[in-house]
DNA sequence: CGATGGTGGCGAACGAATTCGCTACATACT
DNA sequence: AGTATGTAGCGAATTCGTTCGCCACCATCG
């Protein structure tokens, strides 16, 4: 028997999206370019990929204008909060907490960041009270 | 042409290995029970992801015992890491401290936690001077 | 020893992800 | 209008992940 698909965006079809979320609504023509920075791979790929995109609702297409201009269905927050709880509930067994003690001591992040980290924080505990 | 195969573990190697890292080195048939508790798989399937798996290297396996005796190959934690810098890289651009951001404001964590994170916070901080 | 039951292995089969070639149509260029 | 160029769509091919059926092999039990 099979196996069912991942509900998470895949690793072209996030490119894809990373695309459109950086550089806004976009030609085909204009994705394949910038695809073609990260990924050697033909024009005619890059159709079909936003064409099943096209068909997972991962992108809306505006056909009344030629070329066509894709756009993302969903913001990139609402994708990263996404991949972000299915790699806790996966890895973590759900432990949020877990996950941020790796995150923050496996990698360094700027002092910026840290303060930012630091006053949301200082909200949270608050707001728990 | 064809497409390259992830460098993380897939979802059912990852329920296999969290089964090992929960219940230590483990039978396949040990492991094939505690499996259909989340997954109806038939036990030739649970044989066939263990040989899967230690052909990539996931598991070692102990032959000299009957019935052989599986191990995971890496910790955890290691695993853990290295799962979740890949989502650092394919969906935050590499930024851990906008990942750290969005899981600490997208899901509760307890008191415990947030203290706990404070403390790491503490000692980031210091040892950036 | 011969039947019984579990262990391990192999190859086939299927869906999902990714790739591209080829065709059809639209647009642009002379 | 007639040709060159670019856009969109479809179906075929290939790999990976996952599933299982079937066969061989032990080991045990009567």
């Amino acid at each position: 028997m099979p196996r069912k698909a991942s509900s998470q965006p895949t690793e072209v079809e996030l490119q894809i999206l990373r695309i459109l979320w950086e550089e806004g609504p976009s030609t085909a023509r204009e994705i394949h370019n910038h695809l073609t920075e990260s990924r050697e791979t033909n024009y005619s790929t890059t159709v079909k990929m936003l064409s099943v995109m096209l068909d997972k609702d991962l992108v809306k297409r505006d056909e009344t204008v030629r070329p066509q201009v894709f756009q993302p269905t969903a913001t990139r927050n609402k994708t990263q909060r996404s991949m972000l709880t299915d790699l806790v509930q996966k890895a973590y067994d759900g432990s949020v907490g877990s996950l941020v003690m790796q995150a923050l001591s496996s990698q360094k992040s700027s002092p910026e960041e840290l303060a930012e980290i630091r006053r949301l924080l200082n909200e949270l505990e608050e707001g728990a009270k």
